[in-house]
DNA sequence: ATTGGCACTCTCGCTTCGAGAGTGCTAACG
DNA sequence: CGTTAGCACTCTCGAAGCGAGAGTGCCAAT
């Protein structure tokens, strides 16, 4: 394949953000008296052509302007990728926010999905931070009614988890308090295997106690769907795009259901920290996508508790100010995650 | 207004019926024909239009069938409310599945807006049961790195609640320890206010810690969209009503804004325990929902904690089994939270 | 390599038209 | 008086036809 001329570059990313502002094939006409440029419609088309016979862009009819393919997309993105960077006036504003929430790791993750959907004009997808390895840090039990006790596990990270647990018998405060100091001086800084090894020599209760915080360790290290934040939904279904009601249903079930949301949480896992991945019609891996996009990145303190963040919307998407909003964002919370971690 | 003849009700209840499965104006022929009625279209379009004039029925236009005005679904809906029952073997399967996530809250939630989407065939909503008075049970303070502590604050119904919280200096795990178990003590079994009654006497940090607690406990007292389960959202937009796309954003801003969702959700507060609450296209007070219908209901245990749960979809809904999916499910989860609390 | 000119193609919106569905009304009937 | 058959009338819906407009592709000239 022979590469792009400096003008067919020029040329391929002003059709892209002509078609994202309009959501129309674009005419040759329509790039030269917008943009100015200062060669006639005429020498625009044979570049239009050009890039048409490659692959870039295509036209939905003999006589309508043109429009991005996946691939128009991609190599547009491509060049993108490093460049873009949210004003500084909006990153001020938006790490002011998130300052106002100090500590609150749940209010961090609403208000990060309010301000990609927002500043990345989709839907947008927040996962709470996974420990990598959960670690133990402390138990507690506590009596509630008769045989029910609450088992409240604390994780290295600070994150909480609890679970009910009935007993054969009654058990007093005191006891279950002493139960808990005990199996928390064996087990803490432990992973979940490790908790797990702590079972032989000890009573049974305890044994089951022990076994169900590993049970717990072990979920936490799971991302689930349980967790996930949602926000400019009602948005993007605003688009064109989303106009047939067949598409619309398309879209929300892969931001509903929790097996799409694993699946594509997982590739966003597979990126490193920092980097911003961008997945385009699918890759051609999930046939269920392939009218809409992703802009997806990891954030977090690797090794500690990372999560996912993402802006989902039509292949026609704002790719420059939803990849420099992620990227921002990601960051802002690694560094509030860190901050936590290591104050 | 003079009042129904008992085949004018009939008709109407068959109008409504044929509507929600056809989504097209009925005719006469066609309720003469498929419900076996023993008399004449004609006799029948009498009546139509008898209904029609009275308000319970409206003509898309001169030449078409009948649909059901708010008006009418309301009749119906009325006539409906107090007989619907859930057929006994649908009752044990969703039985059978809730006592398979034993006291897991949150998997009752989910649970219960998976049921309610599916049986109620709309977008469900299920909120958090909330304590009406949120009484201390626990408190756990927790060293984490340096300066930053995590309180965990455990409430009378077995809730978790967990916060942030930074030390102006370092301070030891035992100590915390030996504050949380005074303040344990000092707290255990008081709501918001009586906690705060607690400050005088105690230091510095005790005070700043009970300050914490008491706020934390009024948080958990209001009602918030944040721990709202919804189901079924894709579903409900595959109804005809959500073709243009207008409505179907509309739909979406309803489900997803939190503000509306308070709204709609203090109505189900004010409905009691047991009642089934059903809101027709807003009940004219809600410009936003005047498209569409809401079944919904309480659960809970009163005066212990209680929340809200409900189907949503277009006015042409399945009413009768929504408001037996709605009721049933109230119901059961009432029980389940009643173990909790009684075991 | 670029450009102006021009024929060609395809969509889109508009109108027309006929079929079909369903009603309302009237007159007859038990 | 309630019910019914018959019939004229109305309105929607889909198909078909048509003209305007937009935009291209190509060719010949620069």
């Amino acid at each position: 394949m022979e590469s792009l001329t400096e003008r067919q570059q020029l040329i391929l990313s002003l059709v892209v953000r002509e078609y994202t502002d309009t959501a129309t094939p674009v005419s040759s006409r329509a790039l030269v008296e917008k943009y100015g440029l200062d060669v006639s419609p005429a020498t625009v088309r044979n570049d239009l052509a050009a890039l048409t016979e490659m692959g870039y862009l295509r036209q939905p009819h003999t006589s309508a302007g043109r429009e991005p393919t996946e691939m128009g997309y991609r190599y547009f993105v491509q060049r993108l990728i490093g460049e873009t960077e949210l004003p500084i006036a909006e990153q001020n504003t938006i790490t002011h926010q998130f300052y106002q929430a100090r500590g609150d790791i749940e209010q961090w993750m609403r208000l990060a999905a309010s301000v990609l959907a927002q500043h990345g004009r989709g839907a947008s997808l927040v996962t709470a931070p996974r420990q990598e390895r959960a670690r133990f840090k402390h138990l507690e039990l506590i009596s509630t009614h008769g045989r029910l006790v609450l088992l409240v596990l604390v994780l290295s990270g600070g994150e909480v988890r609890q679970q009910m647990l009935t007993l054969a018998e009654p058990v007093s405060q005191e006891k279950l308090s002493a139960i808990a100091q005990r199996i928390t001086a064996l087990c803490v800084g432990k992973d979940a295997e490790a908790v797990l090894a702590q079972v032989a020599g000890a009573s049974t209760f305890e044994q089951e106690v022990i076994r169900l915080v590993a049970e717990m360790l072990r979920k936490s290290e799971e991302i689930s769907a349980g967790d996930v934040i949602r926000d400019g939904v009602a948005n993007v279904l605003a688009e064109p795009e989303f106009a047939s009601s067949e598409t619309a249903r398309q879209a929300l079930r892969v931001l509903e259901e929790r097996t799409y949301l694993e699946q594509l949480l997982s590739k966003a896992v597979s990126s490193s920290v920092g980097g911003v991945q961008v997945v385009i019609g699918g890759d051609n891996a999930w046939q269920e996508l392939r009218e809409f996009s992703m802009v997806l990145a990891r954030y977090g303190v690797p090794g500690y508790a990372t999560g996912a963040l993402g802006v989902f919307g039509p292949q026609r998407m704002p790719y420059g100010r939803a990849i420099s909003t992620v990227r921002f964002v990601a960051g802002l919370m690694s560094n509030l995650i860190y901050e936590i971690y290591f104050e």
